[in-house]
Parts: C-alpha cells; sequence; structure tokens
RNA sequence: GCCGAUGUAACUCAGCUGGUAGAGUAGCUGAUUCGUAAUCAGCAAGCCAACGGUUCGAUUCCGUUCAUCGGCUCCA
C-alpha cells in the first residue's frame, strides 16, 4: 500500500503503485483535466510516472507557475515532431524552453517565417490527437543506437552519465529529454511560431549553423493574445520608430551604428547631463575630460592593444600609431598620474562623459541600444583600501538616487573571480569583500554569479527595469587591481610611503546613447516636463494673435522654458490634435479673450482644460515641477 | 562577422507571373480666421539602396556590395 500525502494534510491510501493522474482523478476528474505534473520530494514529475513509495506530492495544474514551462517544453516537442513529418532530413539538437516561450535549434535547410503557417497547421493535427507522452527508460547504448541517424543527440547522450536515460514518445515521434510533459499533446491549446534564426551548435561559430525556430504557448488563448499584444505595444514604443516621429535622432549609411542626434533628442540629452553633473557636483565628483585619440604606446601600457585590439578604430599619423578610444581609463591614468598625491587627497572622485568608439560587428547594431560610438557617463574613483566600503556605498546611494528619478526600480548583481583572472588571492579577497560589505552595509538583496568578474577585478553589475517590465543593464562599478599597477600609480602615506591606490570605475547611465533609448520607450515618448524636448507651445487663436502669441512665448522663454508657437493657419482641434500626439506637456491656447485679461489657457497631457490662468501662475508651476524634476503630469 | 528577412516620395506602406510607379500623412500654394485630438481644394515630390548580369526591355529575375530588422556571438 502507498500513502500520499497532500499539500493540505490530507493522506490518499492506494493498493498498487499510482500515478499522479491516478492522485488528481481520485480528488475529482475536472480537477485531473487541469493537471499538469506534480511535484514530489522538490522533484517534478510526469503525471504518467508511477510512484512506487509512500511521499508528499504536489500536483501542478494549468494555474502554477511552473506548469507554464513544463507545457512549453512539451510544445517544442510538438514542434520538434511537426518539422519532422514535414522535413523528414531534418536532424534534432536541442530544445529548450525560454523566458517567453521556447525554441528548437533544428540542423535543416533554411526555413522563413513563410513555413509557419504549415509547420502551425500540422502541430494543430498533432495537438488535436491528444497522443499521450510517455516516457521511457533505456541504457546508454540504447539511446545511442536509437539516435543512431542523429549526431547531435548522439553527442549529448555520449556526454550524459552512464545509467538509465529518459526518452519521451508521442504517437511516431521520440526524443532525448529529461522531462516532465504534460500528459498529451492536448494540453498544448494556444501556441505560435514567433521567429527564426540561425544559431550554431553549441553556440560555437566554428561548428553547424542550425536553424532556431523560435514559437511561444500558453495555456489560455486570452493570454496568448495579451502576450501579442504586448509584443506590440513594445513595438510601439520603439525607440527607433519614436526618434523618427519626434525627430530626436538618425543614422546615416556613412556612419553604420553612429548616432546624429537632432535638436529636440539634443534638448533631451542636455536635461539628462544637467541633472547628472548636478547630482555629481553634489557628491563629491569633480569633472575631466581626455582626448579621443591616443598613442599605441598608451594602448600598449593599459593592456588594450593586446587585448581589444579587434573592437577598436586605430589609425596612422605622421609614422605613429594611434587609436581613437574604446574606454577612458588610461585617459583617467594619466590625469591622475599628473601630480604627486597625499592620502590627504583621496578619494580622489574624478568624472568623465567620455566620448568612446567601438568596433561592434556590425550584425550587432541596434538603434541606440547598440552602437559604435558612444558616451559613457564614467567615473574613476581613487582610494585607500580602507575606504572601499565607504565609497562603494556611495555609489550606490547616487545610483539609488538618479534611478529613482526616472521611476526605474533595479537589482544588483555581484560577480566575482574568474578562472583566467591576474592579481594575488589576497588582493582578490580584499577586493570581493569590500564590496560585499559595501552591499549588504547598503541592505539591498542582490545575485552573486560566481566567476563572472573582470579578468582585472570583481564588479557589481546594476540593472534596471522599465516600465514595461524588461530589464537592462545600465551601471556598473567595477574594482581595478591591474590599471593602477600597470600606470604604476601611487600616493604617499601616513608613513611617508609610497603605496597603490584602489581604483574603481563606475558609470550609472552606462551609455548615454542607449539609457536615452531605455527613457524613450521606458516612458514611450511621454516625457516628463523636466525633460521634455519641447515643454510648452502656443497655439495662437487666429493671425491677428501672432504678434502679441509671439510676445508670451518670448516672456516664457525667458524664464528658461522650452517653448514652440505653433503660427499656422490651422483649426484649433488641429494644431491641439497635434501638441497632444507630440505629447507637450503644456498646450497654451490664445484667443481674444485671453489677450483682453491678460491670463491664458492650459491643456495639459491628461485632457484637462484650465482657463484664466496668469502667467505668473503658470511658470511658478512649471519651474517647480522642472526643478524637482517630477515624472507625473504637469496639472495648472 | 554568421544565418534569415527587408530596402519603392520626408514618413508609413500598395505595386499578381518583367512593358520605367501609386495611396495616406507630412510639404508647398490658395481659400477658410476657426475656442481645445484631423477645414477644404489644388500642386509638387521617387536613378524603386548601389553596382554588375540575363533580356528587345528590369522596381520586378540572377549575382555582388552597402544598410536596416530578427536572432547567434558580444556587450555600455
Amino acid at each position: 500500500m502507498i500513502n500520499i500525502t497532500l499539500p493540505d494534510g490530507s493522506i490518499k491510501h492506494f493498493d498498487d503503485t499510482p500515478k499522479g493522474m491516478d492522485i488528481a482523478l481520485s480528488i475529482s476528474e475536472g480537477f485531473a483535466r487541469n493537471c499538469v505534473a506534480l511535484e514530489m520530494d522538490g522533484a517534478l514529475l510526469d503525471l504518467n510516472q508511477p510512484i512506487e513509495k509512500d511521499a508528499m506530492v504536489r500536483l501542478l495544474t494549468v494555474k502554477d507557475e511552473e506548469s507554464l514551462e513544463i507545457m512549453r517544453h512539451s510544445a517544442a516537442h510538438v514542434m520538434a515532431q511537426a518539422v519532422m513529418r514535414l522535413y523528414p532530413e531534418a536532424k534534432l539538437t536541442i530544445g529548450p524552453v525560454v523566458e517567453d516561450g521556447f525554441y528548437y535549434d533544428i540542423d535543416m535547410a533554411p526555413v522563413s517565417e513563410e513555413d509557419f503557417p504549415k509547420i502551425e497547421e500540422e502541430m494543430k493535427k498533432i495537438v488535436n490527437e491528444k497522443v499521450p507522452f510517455i516516457r521511457r527508460m533505456v541504457s546508454k547504448d540504447d539511446a545511442l543506437h536509437f539516435f543512431k541517424d542523429d549526431p547531435y543527440k548522439q553527442e549529448l547522450i555520449s556526454e550524459l552519465q552512464d545509467g538509465t536515460i529518459s526518452l519521451y514518445q508521442q504517437g511516431d515521434f521520440t526524443d532525448l529529454c529529461r522531462g516532465p510533459h504534460v500528459p498529451h499533446t492536448g494540453m498544448i491549446k494556444s501556441f505560435k511560431l514567433m521567429k527564426v534564426s540561425g544559431a550554431y551548435w553549441r553556440a560555437d561559430q566554428t561548428r553547424a549553423q542550425l536553424q532556431r525556430i523560435y514559437g511561444t504557448a500558453y495555456f489560455d488563448k486570452k493570454e496568448l493574445a495579451s502576450y501579442l499584444h504586448i509584443l506590440e505595444e513594445a513595438r510601439k514604443r520603439d525607440h527607433r520608430r519614436l526618434g523618427v516621429q519626434f525627430d530626436l535622432f538618425s543614422f546615416h549609411d556613412v556612419a553604420p551604428g553612429m548616432p546624429f542626434f537632432h535638436a529636440k533628442g539634443m534638448a533631451i540629452w542636455n536635461a539628462l547631463l544637467d541633472y547628472w553633473r548636478e547630482e555629481h557636483r553634489a557628491a563629491g565628483y569633480v569633472e575631466t575630460k581626455t582626448p579621443i585619440m591616443l598613442d599605441r604606446n598608451l594602448w600598449e601600457k593599459s593592456g588594450h592593444w593586446e587585448n581589444y585590439r579587434e573592437n577598436m578604430y586605430t589609425s596612422t599619423i605622421d609614422d605613429f600609431d594611434y587609436a581613437i578610444k574604446p574606454m577612458n581609463c588610461p585617459g583617467g591614468m594619466l590625469l591622475y598620474g599628473t601630480r604627486r598625491h597625499s592620502y590627504k587627497d583621496l578619494p580622489i572622485r574624478a568624472g568623465e562623459i567620455g566620448l568612446v568608439h567601438r568596433h561592434e560587428l556590425s550584425g550587432a547594431l541596434s538603434g541606440l541600444f547598440r552602437v559604435r560610438a558612444f558616451h559613457q557617463d564614467d567615473a574613476h574613483i581613487f582610494m585607500m583600501p580602507d575606504q572601499i566600503q565607504e565609497e562603494i556605498l556611495g555609489v550606490l546611494r547616487l545610483v539609488d538616487r538618479i534611478y529613482s528619478t526616472f521611476d526605474l526600480g533595479f537589482h544588483l548583481e555581484l560577480s566575482t573571480r574568474p578562472v583566467k583572472s591576474i592579481g594575488t588571492d589576497a588582493a582578490w579577497d580584499m577586493a570581493t569583500h569590500g564590496l560585499k560589505s559595501a552591499l549588504n552595509a547598503y541592505g539591498k538583496d542582490y545575485v552573486i554569479n560566481e566567476g563572472d568578474g573582470a579578468f582585472y577585478g570583481p564588479k557589481i553589475d546594476i540593472h534596471i527595469k522599465d516600465a514595461i517590465g524588461r530589464t537592462w543593464q545600465c551601471g556598473t562599478i567595477q574594482l581595478d587591481m591591474s590599471l593602477p599597477e600597470r600606470f604604476d600609480l601611487s600616493y604617499i602615506g601616513k608613513d611617508n610611503e609610497k603605496h597603490r591606490p584602489v581604483m574603481i570605475h563606475r558609470v550609472i547611465y552606462g551609455s548615454v546613447e542607449r539609457f536615452f533609448g531605455i527613457l524613450i520607450e521606458h516612458y514611450a515618448g511621454k516625457f516628463p516636463l523636466w525633460m521634455a524636448p519641447v515643454q510648452a507651445v502656443i497655439l495662437p487663436m487666429n493671425d491677428d494673435l501672432i504678434d502679441y502669441s509671439e510676445q508670451i512665448r518670448k516672456d516664457l522663454e525667458k524664464s528658461g522654458l522650452r517653448i514652440d508657437m505653433d503660427a499656422r493657419t490651422e483649426s484649433l482641434k488641429k494644431k491641439v490634435r497635434e501638441a497632444q500626439i507630440q505629447h507637450i506637456p503644456l498646450i497654451i491656447t490664445l484667443g481674444e479673450k485671453e489677450k483682453e485679461s491678460g491670463t491664458l489657457s492650459v491643456r495639459t497631457l491628461d485632457g484637462t482644460v484650465r482657463y484664466g490662468i496668469s502667467q505668473k501662475d503658470l511658470l511658478e508651476k512649471a519651474l517647480t515641477h522642472i526643478r524637482s524634476r517630477r515624472s507625473d503630469l504637469i496639472q495648472v
């Protein structure tokens, strides 16, 4: 007899070894229909697998989080089966679940999205057949024999530990798989193939190029529809699209990956940097600037010539080799080295909005998110070892303050010493401990990525989360144990001896260009007043009011507003509509009534209109809102 | 860089199997002088990404290059 304990504490008794499905059926048939898999002793199992001993069991239904992944994995198998039916020559490799669905890497002739309908049609047939997923345990030799025609599966199997290997069969199709799977293919109700791309076997460029077919699946048609809707929303707020629509920036074939910023884009850019400078001044930073083109000797000294050469733009002038900087640090080292430093000078916090160029692979370029020329809001902090914790903490607090201004949440990740690294154990311990104690003092949870640090030191990466839930790594704090050494930096300590300072690189926006792009999508083009390229627009009611309007416009502009006038002979309706579409936060209309009373009518982006506002009141409200850099809509 | 897709007016996009191009928006001109999300009419606008090839003839077919997009890889 087998006793099964359910999460609510109730115990079910079975005479022989029950399967998960039997347990589910013992509760009710309707419940069983929604069951996907079960959890026993922390492991996930199929409902078709017999349970041979007393156990605590949790049945997973379509409502449980883990179920979606299980079903998507099953969907990948169904897709593989459909592909094999249509393309018998194809060789399967791996088909995992990813964040928004699943994919399967298949060695086959290139397919395109045009082939999706017929694959989806075939998948539908398989789903409608409601064939069960059957788990089979075989020996390694049997598995190798079974997949004798598929070199990829052979490779995978031969890497598995000896012992029994599980295969899953649905109808005429069998795949190597750890499982678990849903009970039958009928549970894969709503799915869609999303895209196809090339991928290398084992992500190795020297190996076979496979077709990676992406799909997604949900238990509910509505959920799939809502996912597709979110994709559509993301597409609508795509910064490349909005960049054209709002006249912010452009790209040109003569300089791929190097953005051109238009007047409106620069208004936002300057607002971002004004804010950055204000915060950094307050946090005790000074600002520096170093040239973008430097002699090869410097890059040899810093190690970039050896390690980063393929990403650098180089040039020969008067028989000397130069490189355009891909990073600001070597210049920063030279600045530190221009004079002697006392321990009393430390820490030195030297910021630099540095323009760097990196020759990224052409296929990697993507709008402002991945460019070849960009500005880093860099800073190098030079300090004594016992200042590490306090300095890192200071950076974390600055990061918090700045991201909060944009309503961006964030999380932290600490990366520790990689296998290939320089420096002594003692130095790494000291550095890693410094970062950890700062993180602990800061008090926010963080993830540890063991062995993911740079070869020259450990780092803290800061990942932000935007308005539609996507995460981006922007900020990073990297402790550098290499450059101070290479540049022989020193300070004179209390003991009147030379000591090596500790140095960190850190960025908060990361790449100003990319951060800009993220903000465009985060706000969907509806920038807070303080960032808005055009903060206000004046709409004269008719041509006779143009002179008066221009006078008001100039007054407001003098007070510090970025303000335009739309003097076209168009209907007010049309001008209001266009101002709304441009997301101009303050839309000021001027008619005879306003001229007589010397007031303004102001429409805000929430659609409300206030009449009889005095110029003074409007300015006061607007300027206060701007100065405090509020992110909510202004109301007057 | 690799795989796949795409490249037509300033923007968004039509253009079946080859016979040198259209729409909406924007622009310009004219009329309308308007009270809070699109007034009307007309005009102009394109070396159909570039370069080769096939053809009597290429935006259309083929090749190469460039750029863009989705992935791979890499990363701020």
